[in-house]
DNA sequence: GTTCACTGTGGAAACGTTTCCATTTTGGGC
DNA sequence: GCCCAAAATGGAAACGTTTCCACAGTGAAC
């Protein structure tokens, strides 16, 4: 009995056949009181734990869900999985954790090997859900699944996420209410996240609406000298925008750095808008204007979600035609989180708030338009 | 056959028997060409890929290791598990993850169902290295198993970190080079990390041989409010307090953020040094001097070296007696990081400094004092 | 034509579990 | 003392794989 003790070392030592060690330790038939107290002995003595593989091939369920995001860099991603593996571990699931780095073929493949070792069901954000190698797997092999973060209009998968395109629309209602005339929006990975490009959508919208002229779009790299040199360039060619809404608060929180570098201040200068709402941002002096979203709620949800889908179907045995449950979309409230990076367009009250700017010496508290 | 197609499916289909389609498939045996191409189309009609459950049964090794953290709200964790995932993908190995919430029992239960899961090895951050059940478990099991992050003097266990003690004993040893006279050592879950307390023996040790008196220790919770009055009591009593050391950037960070709360100026009034090197520290204005530390190689490194001692103990077959290889210990390089957030004390110096800050309305670039 | 080594092949056992089924035991009602 | 239902129990099949083993063919050397 070299190695974990098994099943059959229990009843060996319990002295009974092994369904009746199985009956015991799962409470899943009649057992004696004698019998019960025996196995359990035995487990104690053993330290028996089970073997979830082998329960795993009998019941052909893994009890793992996977999950497969982009990066765990970005806070928003890191915050989703911790509320996706509290709540799969409240539910007796683990997770299986793959990052993909924002590429269409590392989606696919990983999601081929997760596939092959039977995860129950995944939940993921893809580059691109409208041509998605990955989403085609999961429909064709009617894996259960549920998409974060990703949260477009037609619902051929299960997605919980929130309206980045009003979101962002409001955003751009925002900043016209300060009176900006004239905006861009700065993006990293556009053509690999629809987020991006819905939440482009929705501040072109809202100057549209207006009347106003469309923002620009500004595709820059996260290199820090790369957004320097984009930025220095956009306004060379284009003094009059005064304000930036990034496409997420790590970037933001960039550009700031950037116009900084460049001899601009925030927001005196230039306003600038983040989306996420992560943390951090509401530490750093300016603290940033920014749409924050319920990133744990999204994991908890897509978590239980798809786990309740599993366990629903299982039990559901006796119509097994469906090719399972129809796709659910579930869209989370957001919250716009005014913050000292986002200021009236040239106005006295600009000048007013710049003087509670750290470079004054002022020493009254700076929280001041802080809604939180 | 509905549900996957199995290796018998496979089978059937090609003619043949399942050895041989193993045979092909794993290229472990002799097998003609004409039976190779029929498996070899078969598979593909069937779009057949292996059930690695069945697979782990057999061959008792599941191809994942667990990793346990106390969180992924910290990016360090967070930096560190994308090293561990790309690392034990490229060696074919999935992980699964937990995360503690710097829970001894949670530490203890987590690693029980991961052990119930098979998973061939473990990497993981404990609370107390010196008293963790989740260790002495591991070791009673015998699982492969490596500290990341926690990185004690005695080896008990595989562990590779930074040291500590060093680190923060350089960063004293800058401050009083500073001229600073007067610290204290701002922590979060003090008692529940070995790293907190590491530092901190650091630091005291390099006041207590320039022969100044040891910084005190402030314990806060992360509630912003809850800081703000900690250190309103501290600087209160002790008002020559003229730099703070914080344990880990996130921290440091809100510190920055309660010392202006509370009218004092970074740096001031108060120099503040993170722990860490996160990205963001870079990011946001005063820069945070810091200790910029290698989490990501760190989580690459215990990636390989738990699978590395998986592999090396399967062939070594012949001798099953030895409990494992001894622990190994690697000690990964820190790099102190100057930033704007670490002042000399009250000196001209300091003064000339102050006039880069944002605070005047120079346009200079700030990175002036960066080593980066 | 016999032996031999070798290639190719499939049957079957094994991994650790759950669960169906058949068997034995129990105990209550007559 | 008998009968029958219900409770308790163990044997064995099954899940999907790998791998040992035995067996059939194939040439080559004698």
């Amino acid at each position: 009995m070299t190695g974990k003790p098994t099943i059959k070392d229990v009843a060996e030592l319990a002295g009974c056949g092994i369904a009746t060690v199985s009956r015991v330790l799962n409470n899943s038939g009649p057992t004696s009181l004698e019998k019960r107290q025996q196995v359990e002995e035995a487990v104690e003595a053993l330290g028996f734990q089970f073997n979830e593989m082998g329960r795993s091939l009998k019941s052909n369920q893994s009890k793992a869900i996977a999950v497969l995001v982009p990066t765990l860099t970005n806070p928003v991603f890191a915050d989703a999985i911790e509320g996706i593996q509290e709540a799969a571990s409240e539910l007796g699931y683990e997770i299986i954790l793959i990052c993909s780095n924002y590429n269409a073929d590392a989606e696919l493949a990983g999601l081929k090997t997760l596939i092959s070792r039977q995860v129950d069901g995944v939940i993921l954000t893809v580059s691109d859900p409208h041509e998605s190698a990955a989403l085609d797997l999961l429909r064709q092999t009617s894996t259960p699944h549920c998409l974060i973060f990703n949260h477009s209009g037609d619902i051929q998968h299960s997605a919980v996420g929130v309206d980045n395109v009003a979101a962002a629309r409001l955003v751009g209602d925002k900043m016209i209410e300060l009176n900006h005339k004239k905006a861009a929006f700065v993006a990293v990975h556009f053509n690999s996240s629809d987020r991006s490009k819905a939440r482009y959508d929705g501040f072109c919208a809202a100057f549209r609406d207006s009347g106003l002229r469309e923002p620009g779009l500004i595709e820059v790299d996260y290199a820090p000298k790369d957004l320097e040199v984009s930025l220095s360039a956009v306004f060379r060619d284009d003094p009059d925008i005064s304000v930036l809404f990034a496409s997420n608060d790590l970037l933001a929180l960039s550009c700031i750095r950037a116009l900084r570098a460049l001899g601009k201040r925030v927001p005196e200068d230039v306003s600038v808008v983040g989306f996420d709402g992560i943390a951090i941002a509401d530490l750093v002096e300016p603290n940033l204007a920014t749409v924050s979203t319920p990133c744990r709620a999204m994991g908890r949800t897509a978590a239980k979600l798809v786990i309740s889908g599993l366990t629903g179907k299982s039990s559901d045995q006796n119509a097994p035609d469906q090719p399972g449950p129809e796709p659910t979309l579930i869209t989370l409230p957001f919250e716009f989180r005014s913050g000292n990076s986002l200021a009236p367009y040239r106005t006295k009250i600009a000048d007013e708030r710049a003087a509670t700017h750290p470079s004054a010496v002022a020493t009254t508290p700076l929280n001041i338009n802080q809604t939180k």
